[in-house]
DNA sequence: GAGTGGTCTAGACCACAAT
DNA sequence: TTGTGGTCTAGACCACTCC
């Protein structure tokens, strides 16, 4: 742990230092999901700051999802239940408050050459390849999201060869398997016409009006790991935020 | 101060019961906004706490954005500034990322008896009134968003009243003028088709995709304090939101 | 009983704003 | 110079979990 002079332009506070050394651990994949950070005490004395101060880092730690702390067993990295996936990252929500749980139909996989949009979202060179996985998603019975999700070939190494299943839920399987916790997402609403494909992939007329969401997944250190663009239905169906 | 037993059922921390008591304070109108709260060293003393305790309290209402503290000045009360009611609360961002500060033209403001599913939304009882104010508002020069603000007519008395002007931005006129802070907000979002009257409004034909966005404002106390329907054009613009 | 996080305290020193 | 919040420390005691 090296401490930062106080006159030093970059200066920041030791907690924050202590809150990043141990962030760009988990980031790196030091403890895996679900793995016990050491405890506070030990942390201080490695670091060699006070007790205290890696307390605040670790709240800090806590309060953006990284960490999960449980009193008398200790501070854990925090894992992508498919519960935290839901919960965290599927806004829609029936019209009478209760949560409305996505059932997935695979509709296409395959790798190519990332398309000019594909690149300036996800951040990708010239000559870089991608995932496409295509779903039809519904909720219950009926068929109410068409989705696209796009991911650099790069970062998800086999994944979806060979015909192999793809879970409904992704963001615990890019994190097991792939090492890439998604920590963060900025999505973009629009409401759009259906097209005559989506039209007939979700029963409706060509036109009728869909709930688009164009969402970016980013890592642990902010970069773009996944864009998802879904079309939705929403006539059961809202997308929720809260504003505080 | 009372403080509680450790063996009630009811327990909560220390610091928790002053945060309450400070939020309460501020609910009531013991300070105004933009008012300093007694400083820390001054609190602690009031209550009977260490100084410790009453900075976990503040440092919890400062990040609720009840209050803002300012390093060697005090803490002080929030206060709705017009940025704040824009940044917080309006969604709707340029698809180039900048920010689009949207202008209003009035096209109604009247009294009536509050509807079933006004009630229903603001938590009022048969036969109470509220006041329905109808606007247009335009980003740039281009009409976007058709708009109602339905309001529990006993929290604003006189709003509107002999052709009152309406200002652009509402929140800092409730919590300055009535005493009613805005703390939080729940919106839910569906893509809709244009009605007839909607369309001529936006220039687009019936039909066409808007999207449709229903905000709840709560104060401080949780209470609805605002039903907002909002129908906006899409296409220039997104609504922008970060899941982390 | 040992180890963990959760709460609470007391005090030192710093950075910043106002006077 | 005074008073404010910001940081950092050290230590006490409690509640919870596991052995």
């Amino acid at each position: 742990m090296t401490i930062e002079s106080t006159d030093s332009p970059g200066f920041r506070p030791l907690y924050r230092q202590v809150h990043d050394l141990l962030r760009r651990r988990i980031a790196q994949g030091h403890w895996r999901p679900d793995d016990p950070l050491p405890s506070e005490g030990r942390l201080a004395v490695e670091l060699g700051v006070s007790q205290g101060t890696v307390r605040k880092a670790l709240d800090d730690l806590a309060r953006e999802n990284l960490v999960v702390r449980r009193q008398g067993r200790g501070t854990f990295v925090a894992a992508h239940s498919v519960e935290r996936s839901l919960f965290h990252f599927f806004m829609l929500c029936g019209d009478e408050g209760e949560r409305r749980l996505p059932t997935s139909r695979l509709l296409d996989c395959r790798r190519g050459l990332a398309g000019e949009a594909e690149r300036a979202r996800l951040g990708l060179p010239e000559g870089a390849s991608v995932l496409r996985i295509d779903r039809l998603r519904l909720l219950g019975e009926r068929p109410a999201i068409v989705e696209r999700v796009v991911l650099p070939a790069a970062l998800f190494p086999d994944l979806g060869n060979g015909g192999e299943a793809i879970p409904n839920t992704l963001y615990d399987l890019y994190q097991r398997r792939f090492g890439v916790t998604v920590a963060r997402a900025t999505e973009r609403l629009k409401a759009v016409a259906a097209t005559s494909d989506e039209a007939e992939q979700l029963s409706v007329v060509p036109g009728a009006p869909l709930l688009e969401i164009d969402r970016l997944a980013l890592d642990l250190d902010g970069r773009p790991v996944e864009w998802r663009l879904s079309r939705c239905l929403t006539d059961e169906v809202h997308y929720a935020s809260v504003l505080e």
